[in-house]
DNA sequence: ACTGAAAACTGCAGGCC
DNA sequence: GGCCTGCAGTTTTCAGT
């Protein structure tokens, strides 16, 4: 698995991606080779995935956030609902959930014209929604791809 | 603002943020320097937030997902609150929302242990917090840190 | 995992449109 | 203002140890 130096590459690219090897080499206690060998080595096990750019959503015409949570009708009628969601731009996460629904949505659009279509167009006339409910986000206070990984002081 | 070169910039660091200057400049039909400098650009504007790795969040043993509705009393106690959001890693989105509830957290953990021990022990003690529910996540159909910009395929 | 050299990339300057 | 080319300095990569 990964050890306390992996955790400690992953915790520094996943706040600055754009780093040099040797400034991280420098943090992990490493030479600017080991270091990039490292996360090569993370990228081919598929721990680190890839790597983005954090946006404004807003800069971009997206200021408008909002959860949906989908009912399914019955099991068969998965397939064309995930489809929807891969396909869909503005469904930025989807989550199968414990609960009175089936899956949870995050999507991301223009503005309530936008959500308007997306809720009444798009998801309500797939097969097998039987019903949505929908929370607006009002106010973002935090938003991180920053997965929760302790903080690697001291690598023995 | 943000024009149509611009977007096609984001889309392309939102997909692979470690990507050459050269490579970025073929692609938007640039040379090196120049689409440089349009990404630091947008950097300075705050456009662009920074960059980030995407990690397999089982790989680092935090398998575990969760929404929770936070209900809080009444508003002079979202200061401490905001701080608790703030300062736990585990918290990996805080958005202020309309409807019953006040707060959706997005919460990524160990497993149900470490829930049980965020929620009970740590959400519920701060003052105001009347109420809390919690959503777990049962799989990840998708997620992803790219905003549903539409594909720019041909700048005019 | 380190060192050292070749190859590639970045950043800066000057000039063009 | 935005873009391009060429060069100097830096970074990455690939050996060998």
């Amino acid at each position: 698995m990964v050890d306390k130096l992996d955790l400690k590459v992953v915790e520094q690219l996943m706040e600055r991606a754009r780093t040099t090897w040797a400034e991280l080499g420098l943090i992990l206690g490493l030479s600017a080779p080991a270091a990039a060998e490292r996360v090569h080595k993370l990228e081919e096990r598929g721990i680190i995935r890839g790597y983005c750019a954090i946006v404004d959503p807003e800069a971009i015409g997206y200021g408008l956030a909002a959860y949906i949570a989908v009912y399914l009708e019955k099991p068969e009628h998965r397939q064309g609902f995930l489809e929807f969601v891969q396909n869909t731009r503005e469904v930025q996460e989807c989550h199968h959930i414990a609960g009175d629904e089936d899956y949870m949505l995050k999507v991301r659009c223009k503005g309530t014209r936008d959500l308007e279509r997306i809720v009444s167009e798009k998801i309500k006339s797939i097969p097998g929604v039987a019903k949505t409910r929908t929370t607006v986000i009002l106010s973002t206070e935090k938003e991180t791809p920053i997965l929760p990984i302790e903080r690697v002081e001291e690598i023995k």
